[in-house]
DNA sequence: ACACTTATTGACTCTGTGATCAACAAGGGA
DNA sequence: TCCCTTGTTGATCACAGAGTCAATAAGTGT
C-alpha cells in the first residue's frame, strides 16, 4: 500500500542524504539502493523511480557532495585583505583548517576520485571541480608572479596554483589517513614559511 | 580433474600477479575471485587455498603493490649528492618524474587508500608506509633546516617533510585525474623554485 | 607398495544485488 | 464523477559473488 506523496523534489533530497549518510557511515563500496532505501525509510522500487539507475545515484551524489563541500569562490572576508600573498595563503588557511570537520566529505570524494579513474562521467567531474580549483587561485598567483617576476623565473600562474592544490590535496590525504598523528596548524604553519610570509625581512620569495 | 601442482609459493605469486592485472585494468571494485582465478587460469576454489579470503587477498595484494612501488630508500646517486636540499629536490624530481610510468600503480594504491578509510588494516599498513616516507626526508629536513634556523623558524622537520609528501601526493593526485591536462615538468621546477634551488643569489629558504 | 600430506578442481549453497513490474494511491483537471 | 498523470510499494527475476566441499591428483616419506 503505497504511503505518502512528497511535494516537489524533496524525495530527491532526502534520498540523496540517504544516500550521503549510508556512503560516508559504511563506505561507498557498502552502498546499495536498498541500504539507502531503507535509511531513508523509503522502498527500493522509489529510489529506480527518481533515479534511473544506482550509477545515475552516484553521479548524483558526486554533484550533491561538491556542491556542498568544494570551494567555488573567494570569500568577501578573504577578498578584502590588501595583498595576493595574504589572499592567497590565507585561502589555504581556511582550507586545510576546515579539513578535519569535513573528514567524511573528504573521504568519500577519495572515494570518488578513485572511482573516477574508471568511470569516466565521474571523471569529468571531477577534472571540472578540480580545474575550477585551480582556476580560482590562478589570478591570485599571476598578481603575486607578476609583482616580482625575477624571484620565481619560469614559473606560470598556472604551475603555480597546481602547487597550491597539490599542496591542500596532499594535506587532506594525510589528515584522512592518520588524523591523530597529524599536526594540521603546524603543517599550515609550514606552508606560511614556506611562501614567505610572517618572516619580517625575508619576503622575497612569492 | 586436478592440474599440474606448482612448485613452491609460485601459485601466491602468479595469483597476486592476476590480482594486480584485474585490478588495474578494471578497477578495484570489479575485482572478485572468480576474475581473478580466471586471469590466472585456475579455479576460483585454488585462490580460497593459497589465500584464505577475498579480504586476505587484497590485504596481501596492497602489500605486493607497497614493496614493488613506494620508494623505501634513498637511491645512491642521490645519497652522494653535496648538499641536504639537493639531495631532498633530487628524491622530490625522482618521485614525481616516474608518476607518469607508474600511473597503474598510483590508481590502485589510491583505491587502497578509499578502501583503508573503513577498513583497519589496509588503513594501518598504509599508515606505515606514509611514516616510513615521511621518515625518509625527515633527517634531509633537520639537516635544512639545522643549516639555517632563522630562515624557517618554528618549523619542524616533522611539519616539513609532511609538506613533501604532501607536495608529491597532491601532485599523484592531479596526474591520476587529468594526465593529459597536468605538465608534470613545470610542477617539478615550481617545486625546485619554491624551495630556492637554481635561482642563483636567491637561494634563502631552505 | 602404501599411507599421508599438500594441491587442485569444479560443482554447489547461500546470500545479496540491480532492475522490473503489476498493482495501487493521490491529486488535478475536464 | 471519471480519467490520467505522477508517486509509491513490495514481490519477483535473473544473476553474480564469496565461500564450502567432496573428489581427485601429485608428490613424499617409509
Amino acid at each position: 500500500m503505497p504511503g505518502q506523496k512528497a511535494p516537489e523534489n524533496q524525495r530527491k533530497e532526502q534520498i540523496l542524504q540517504a544516500a550521503f549518510k549510508v556512503a560516508s557511515s559504511e563506505g561507498l563500496d557498502k552502498l546499495t539502493v536498498r541500504r539507502v532505501a531503507a535509511n531513508a525509510g523509503l522502498s527500493n522500487g522509489l529510489v529506480f523511480f527518481h533515479f534511473k539507475s544506482k550509477d545515475a545515484l552516484l553521479v548524483a551524489l558526486l554533484d550533491w557532495l561538491l556542491e556542498g563541500t568544494i570551494a567555488t569562490r573567494i570569500r568577501p572576508e578573504i577578498a578584502s585583505l590588501p595583498s595576493a600573498k595574504e589572499r592567497l595563503l590565507a585561502i589555504v588557511r581556511h582550507e586545510i583548517s576546515r579539513l578535519p570537520d569535513k573528514r567524511q566529505q573528504v573521504e568519500l570524494f577519495f572515494s570518488f576520485w578513485a572511482m573516477g579513474t574508471r568511470h569516466p562521467q565521474v571523471r569529468h567531474k571531477i577534472q571540472e571541480r578540480l580545474e575550477h580549483y585551480r582556476a580560482m587561485f590562478r589570478p591570485l598567483a599571476a598578481e603575486i608572479l607578476a609583482q616580482d617576476p625575477a624571484t620565481l623565473p619560469g614559473i606560470s600562474a598556472e604551475s603555480l596554483s597546481a602547487m597550491v592544490v597539490a599542496i591542500i590535496e596532499g594535506c587532506a590525504m594525510q589528515v584522512t589517513m592518520a588524523p591523530e598523528h597529524f599536526d594540521v596548524e603546524a603543517f599550515i604553519a609550514s606552508t606560511e614559511r614556506l611562501f614567505g610570509i610572517r618572516v619580517p625581512g625575508l619576503e622575497l620569495y612569492i
